[in-house]
DNA sequence: ACCTGAACACCGTTCAAGT
DNA sequence: ACCTGAACACCGTTCAAGT
């Protein structure tokens, strides 16, 4: 779809955005550069400032996408388990903790703060709060249903991402020990932190399909 | 106590880590270098290497560092409040708030991953595996009181830990709206997580020592 | 054993100039 | 409007040489 216009690139922005996440999960946040992404892209060093005000610009832009790709994952599951918010809410943790491992450096950028100043990027804001209100939804339904602790929908929310968002950053960042992971898997970790704030028994079994054992780190 | 030497400087390895921490206070974990850190110890820009690998290998020192000024906060606190193991887990995790909130950088190069290959250095490893263990003895000896819900100890104290650290990394990160923060204390909100996975009621109340409530980010 | 100074490859950012 | 090339200040790391 870009034209291949041998000075004008077409879509640049876009381009670099790839190339920034595709650096990305080859070489880590540390490998990220500027000029890495410009050269990958085709263009000189100096091109990207034509679209990014600076490197923290394109890396909001990076983390609004990873933001994009969370929201796609989760949004739909309404319509395809309907009536059953307990399953919504355990397809969400694991879409969660799906991208943590699936792309770790790409997680880290877009929930691990490595925009500083985020209010500078409405963009970057408007997918934070789009996300976060999805699973306030989903949360408010599940109390409703007697499912989850009563309690503010608010607090309750940012109790059940605080919750998955920090099992996937102690486990991705080496701080939970190989022995607690060689007992569990990934699945069954999630379960009994998700039993913890759930008023119903939820069977770790009801569905094995995620069946990720190994991390190999 | 270093010996002013003019050349030698006595202990130049721990001045490079004091160094590091104040420059990481002051400027941010982007702000973070080896020669920034070599200037303010009075040292050229190579003198690091004699007792540091690379930037990796000071970083982790100011990790293990940190874990070792968590553990001095969190190591006392039962002979502090004994027979109270509610009280020393609500301190404990309250300890780990006010860490993350004092020292935001310090915090996240000390949990969060900035470290990438942590195997490389067992002090930070052997400190990390202290502080859980910590933990987890806290934990299992709450759940024998009936204040924490059952489960395989390792588990419910990777529950525990990863619930406080995803709240205070979500927050820090600015993930969490305006609106939320703005209507709930951070003290509020800490006993509210840990009435999540608790079998007795912890009232916010019970001690109001603890009333911090701006934020200001 | 501990530290310095020069050197190298790399980076973010700016700016006049080209298309 | 979009991109290039040179320039500048900075960084991590190495290494011969000094104390």
């Amino acid at each position: 779809m870009p034209e291949k216009n041998s000075y004008h690139h077409g879509d640049l922005k876009n381009a670099l955005i790839k190339a920034g996440i595709e650096i990305l999960s080859r070489e880590g946040v540390n490998g990220l550069s500027l000029r890495k992404v410009a050269r990958r892209a085709g263009v000189s060093h100096a091109a990207p400032y034509a679209h990014f005000a600076d490197k923290q610009a394109l890396v909001a832009a990076i983390a609004t996408d990873g933001h994009e790709k969370i929201h796609a994952k989760i949004a739909g599951l309404g319509e395809r388990y309907p009536d059953d918010p307990l399953r919504q809410l355990v397809e969400t943790a694991w879409a969660y903790v799906e991208f943590g491992f699936e792309e770790p450096d790409r997680f880290r950028i877009t929930f691990s703060g490595a925009v500083e100043k985020e209010r500078d990027y409405p963009a970057l804001v408007e997918m934070t709060a789009k996300n976060f209100g999805v699973l306030r939804v989903l949360v408010a339904r599940c109390q409703t249903a007697g499912i989850l602790n009563p309690g503010e929908p608010d607090l309750m929310a940012v109790a059940v991402w605080g919750l998955v968002h920090g099992f996937v950053s102690l486990i991705q960042e080496g701080q939970v020990s190989h022995s607690v992971l060689s007992h569990h898997s990934l699945w069954d970790m999630l379960i009994f932190l998700l039993n913890q704030v759930s008023r119903v028994k939820i069977d770790s079994q009801e569905l094995n399909d995620h069946s990720v054992t190994s991390l190999a780190r």
